[in-house]
DNA sequence: TTGAAAGCGCTAACAA
DNA sequence: TTGTTAGCGCTTTCAA
């Protein structure tokens, strides 16, 4: 596997390589008669260039690095297609990793990053403390983090508006004429559950409803836990006749409690999600969900990080999306009885 | 965010930069005074290696190409996962990227990989003619295919039995008490459904039942079209008790079809599937279905891999793992009338 | 035990 | 239009 370099084809072809490297790089100042011939030799001998050598001197790698906690729960995966396919679009790849929610992977993994000397990275945090952990390296490497509200903090995010998508989500379901509505899986440490349960209050304060909580005292969001959870609560009569999960996952957790207690849904409760992962839209489930718009997340990080990069003055953006109602069958209208 | 190198440290402790690179890399012919001196003085100044540098004279970056053909699909992410995670394990990190299922797009991106120097690649093949268009490039890269069976082709992979995996999903059927089982999904233009559809065809023979196809016509297999050919299939009084899927993906869109219909599964027909993606153990859901091990499949395409690279001048390898039989909710016995 | 120097493959400033 | 040269940050011989 002897790679051929810009000094093979320079031989070859018997011209010094900087004539070679013009002809790569389409430089003006060449003559087509050379460009060509030097070209038809690179065909010839397999010539590929050497991106590391070149990154060495371009001082710069085109990797964006892309940290989600883990790569196999549907929403990342779908996130990190879309953000592949923008990054690629402009020219760039993605160096993958998996933090395993863990702050202290999270940390090695970006100290990683700096070490690789990628263009930037992409963070989808493990916790609302990341921010915090990873201070101290953020000035070290253009950063936006996705996903997670940040809140008052100097650096760049993107993520939809949570509270505004909670605050939705009840006004939906009051439009459907329900009056009590419980508000599930709330979880401590992290302000994307901070915002949304802020926004399912307001909502209730404004429409004269009585918010009620049942929260998640696990340290992750998973189906798993939102199915413990869900059997705590059907384990007594519910007065709620509708459920809003703090996430898609945690809704279907509740989906496969409900199942097993008999409780139908939507015909005996309603049930509304927040994510709108793909599995939400699978058959049978048909979730209805507050759904973050994943494709413009995507392009919105990579876009704002590629400008960040070209800017190395810059400070920071905050960009917050609008999200939007995806009414499948999980939801019902009730009369007022 | 100018970058503090070698030469400032060396600087700095007034030794000479081959010092400073010694006691970075744990040389032994080095007074413990110095090394100490270095590394302390490496942390005040956060000091961090230049990882390119280093790549190019050693002449290995530590990267490993991942192409799939969409980190979306859930059987896809799961695997990265994994991957992602041996990789780490033995120090290596992992560059990812989609083909979309194009012949076109996978070729430009190995390309690319070999390009950017990546010490390897795995790949989930866009289709069974990926080992022909790549195969002029394969001597230039340590390559593993993953997930499709290239039978007698001279280039590594590791993949499921997937002959044997449908042999005893027929196996399983028949002793729960069906005849007639229909085989759904066969795709053309992949080993993997061609090898899967042979296992029926032979499971059938063996057991005396009367094989029957419904195929893919279109030219990928998702939810979606399992979905349109099942609403054909459905338009038709069925004759058989048991549908065997080809992909999980496909049955869930019989799932979804047979719904509509107004058809129960299991107790109006059983359904199983092949390759236990996540979805498949979902509420409501829980396909019974024929599981590729991920996680083992995962290991052994970085291990394979690992050492194909360490030992230049191996040939290659082909490993073919034994699927086992998830048992869920839709597949129920039926009294032989 | 330490230093000097070459070189990995490339780009770009400067000279011719 | 082309060639010469320095240098990116590091590892590693070879010499001291």
């Amino acid at each position: 596997m002897k790679q051929v370099t810009i000094k093979d084809i320079a031989r070859a072809a018997g011209v010094s390589y900087s004539t070679v490297s013009r002809s790569l790089s389409g430089s003006p100042e060449i003559s087509e008669k050379t460009r060509k011939r030097v070209l038809e030799l690179c065909r010839e001998m397999n010539y590929t260039a050497n991106t590391v050598a070149r990154s060495m001197v371009m001082k710069s790698t085109k990797l964006l690095g892309l940290i989600v906690t883990d790569i196999s729960n549907p929403f990342m995966s779908e996130l990190a297609y879309y953000i592949d396919g923008q990054a690629r679009a402009r020219g760039y790849n993605i160096v993958l990793c998996n933090s395993l929610r863990s702050l202290e992977q999270e940390r090695s993994l970006f100290e990683l990053m700096i070490s690789r000397k990628v263009d930037g990275v992409i963070l989808l945090p493990a916790e609302s403390e990341s921010y915090n952990t990873l201070e101290s390296l953020l000035p070290r490497m253009p950063t936006i983090f996705v996903g997670e509200n940040l809140r008052d903090v100097p650096e760049s995010f993107v993520t939809v508006d949570n509270y505004r998508g909670a605050y939705m989500g009840v006004e939906y379901l009051y439009r459907l004429g329900h009056r009590r509505i419980l508000y599930f899986g709330k979880r401590k440490g992290s302000t994307t559950h901070q915002l949304r349960s802020e926004g399912y209050r307001a909502a209730c304060e404004e429409l004269g409803l009585e918010p009620r909580y049942m929260n998640n005292t696990f340290s992750s969001t998973s189906i798993r836990n939102g199915y413990q959870l869900a059997q705590q609560l059907f384990s007594q009569p519910l007065r709620e006749t509708a459920v809003f999960a703090a996430t898609d996952t945690n809704a279907l957790g509740i989906l496969q409690a409900a199942e097993e207690k008999g409780i139908r849904i939507p015909e005996d409760l309603s049930l509304l999600g927040f994510d709108n992962i793909r599995d939400s839209g699978l058959p049978r489930i048909g979730l209805t969900t507050v759904e973050q718009p994943k494709k413009l997340l995507a392009s919105m990080a990579v876009d704002s990080l590629l400008d960040k990069i070209a800017n190395d003055q810059a400070g920071y953006t905050h960009r917050i999306l609008t999200p939007s109602l995806v009414e499948r069958t999980t939801c019902r209208a009730v009369s007022r009885a």
